[in-house]
DNA sequence: CATGAATGAGCTTTCATTCAT
DNA sequence: GATGAATGAAAGCTCATTCAT
């Protein structure tokens, strides 16, 4: 990770020490969420989230080379909190385990935001969307070697397939707080969970 | 959906009647669809899209009021194109079926390529927005109804959820696509329709 | 006059000698008289002229070079007519006679309608000025000496300076028939033929 | 007349606190100015003025939101200026001082330079033309009612049409301007007082 | 001759970035 | 360090004029 973090984020305006200056620091990147978050990457300038932490424009520039920088930041080690996390399937009630890992996932996405400006920046940012891609891979990998361990216990689906099982696993954990965003109707993480568990276990291991 | 796309494309230049604008119309097109897919929409100027097509600035403005509506005009009476035919459940295989059917969308997206495109503009383009969820909640009205069929013949899991299952078959199957895009292999479909199927079916509804 | 003309107008396009085009020529004329007059000349294209004259654009440049060569043969022996004819003093009831001639010339001024044009043109275009200007002086090189003849016949103020006074007639006709255009409230022009009268005549002619 | 400038001029960038910039606005104002009268208001474009005052394109925009509120700022205020005062009747010899108001006045238009700008923006800019007519107004009410007074002292014509002589004395004095400028030699204020005046009062009270 | 599509210079305006104070 | 005025490249768009058909 560190590597790929030095390689987004650039090793420009060394991290200041003093206090004042970290204040100023921690204003520009939260004034960038709140403004990347409403009007959107592009339609935001320097200027605006200058003016909205209250510094001027330049001293935005003291901090950041520029504002894809910024955005860089704001990412920088929670690339990966943009995707879940394995779930884990030993456990004597995996559905439930589920639903509240995905509701968790759900609202720790809702607290960021920004997913929305990643998506309006992976066609211009392939550095980024490297990153990104690289972050979900790992986690499917994850997700794949749970489902191996689950299958070498013998309580998945004896044809499963792993590689299908764990993107599909993947892409509707993604997509579910899209869908909550959207406003098309609330997402009801139990019953997910259980289309999830459906995909893996085959029905007479359910009842173990 | 006619009304929605007259909406959205505008009436602005009335499509040329001599053959030589109509190729010119084309290029434009075709340059725009070529630009926007390799570098984004906001990257792309409509300069950029005149000199792809070989024609003056001034020419693209004969032709499209702007970047939106050559976009727009990319899109018209496509949207629907974008979404998925529902699966069909009352044949004897399902899953080829389904699996044929998903590679056959996948096809067509990746022939269109705008998708990436669409997700950009998304946020910053309500009409459009509204377009696609209209077509999006459409296409996920038609697989409830037809899970709800399948639940009536009693085929379908006794508990299945209507809503939970169609938006979690709808968003896999919008996504198969984008999986093979980013060169994460191929999606092998047939194990993405197995899966599907094992979302709506319990195993002994396989067998027949 | 024909100097001046064929300076103001050029020998671009030889005036065509067919009917038709004749016609063309003419519809384009008063086409652009109607839409300058409307708009200004700033905000009428050539592209709207033809149009409105129900020809193409380009027909448009086989009759006139540009836009001013167009404007420029709306004027063409036209000039003097925006300018006042010399009033008659030798009459025996010269305020009559004299409000008679400042109604119909501000009538002739209106039909025209072009006044507010020439207005916009004059800053950017000197030799349409120094026109303007030459039809100007030789108005007032006759007003002043229909003066001059009043005064050897020892009608007029015995002290009369020609030059002020028949300036100032030149630019009370002039402007009369802006005071009716903005909707100052309709000119009184009899009234103003009285006071013309005044500046000219002392009181006791006025009886004879 | 203040709510109205208001309304002209718009509150868009605030005036600088800066010294420099002070400067910069100015300088801009002061190149507006210049080549409006120069080239005319439509002939002078944003660039030009910036660079004429030795400033970025972009600095222009600083100051002004556009070509349009510069000259509103260049207006500010100073309307009135544009029209004579009114003139003082109750003098032992109102023709001298009559003459030198004109003079004055002339001097100050001429300093002024916009006359013609104006003009030229009347037809497009209603708000103007509003805030133009209205100062109009204004001053020709205040010499009809000179006029009514001097009436009724009896020092006038007794058939005075105070309309009439109200509205030739605006003219001819927001002409005389003109007149020198055109370069069609200066004026002679005195005659033309002289000539006013003889609008307005019979021979006898001259002498008076 | 007529047509109208095509051209491209040029205008307005914005904004990331720099730099004098 | 901080400031915010200044910069100028670049985007969007218009329109006078040309030219292939």
């Amino acid at each position: 990770m560190t590597e790929r973090e030095d390689l987004l984020v650039g090793n420009f305006p060394i991290v200041p020490k003093q206090k004042r200056a970290q204040q100023k620091r921690k204003a520009l990147l939260e004034s960038g969420r709140i403004l990347f978050i409403d009007k959107g990457y592009e339609q935001t300038t320097a200027k605006d989230i200058a003016a909205h932490a209250g510094v001027a424009t330049g001293t935005f520039y003291r901090y950041f080379s520029d504002k894809r920088q910024l955005l860089m930041s704001l990412l920088e080690d929670r690339i990966e909190e943009f995707f879940p996390p394995e779930p884990s399937w030993s456990t004597p009630d995996p559905v439930s385990l589920l639903a509240k890992m995905l509701e968790e996932h759900g609202k720790r996405l809702n607290k960021l935001g920004l997913h929305r400006v990643l998506q309006e920046l992976l066609p211009k940012d392939p550095e980024l969307a490297e990153a990104i891609s690289a972050a979900r891979r790992k986690i499917q990998t994850r997700i794949y070697s749970g489902l191996k361990q689950a299958f070498e216990k013998g309580w998945t689906w004896k044809d499963l397939d792993f590689d299908t099982v764990s993107w599909s696993i993947m892409t509707l954990v993604e997509n579910a707080h899209e869908k909550e965003v959207q406003g098309g109707g609330h997402v009801d993480y139990y019953q997910l969970a259980k289309v999830i568990c459906r995909m893996v276990f085959p029905p007479e291991v359910h009842k173990e």
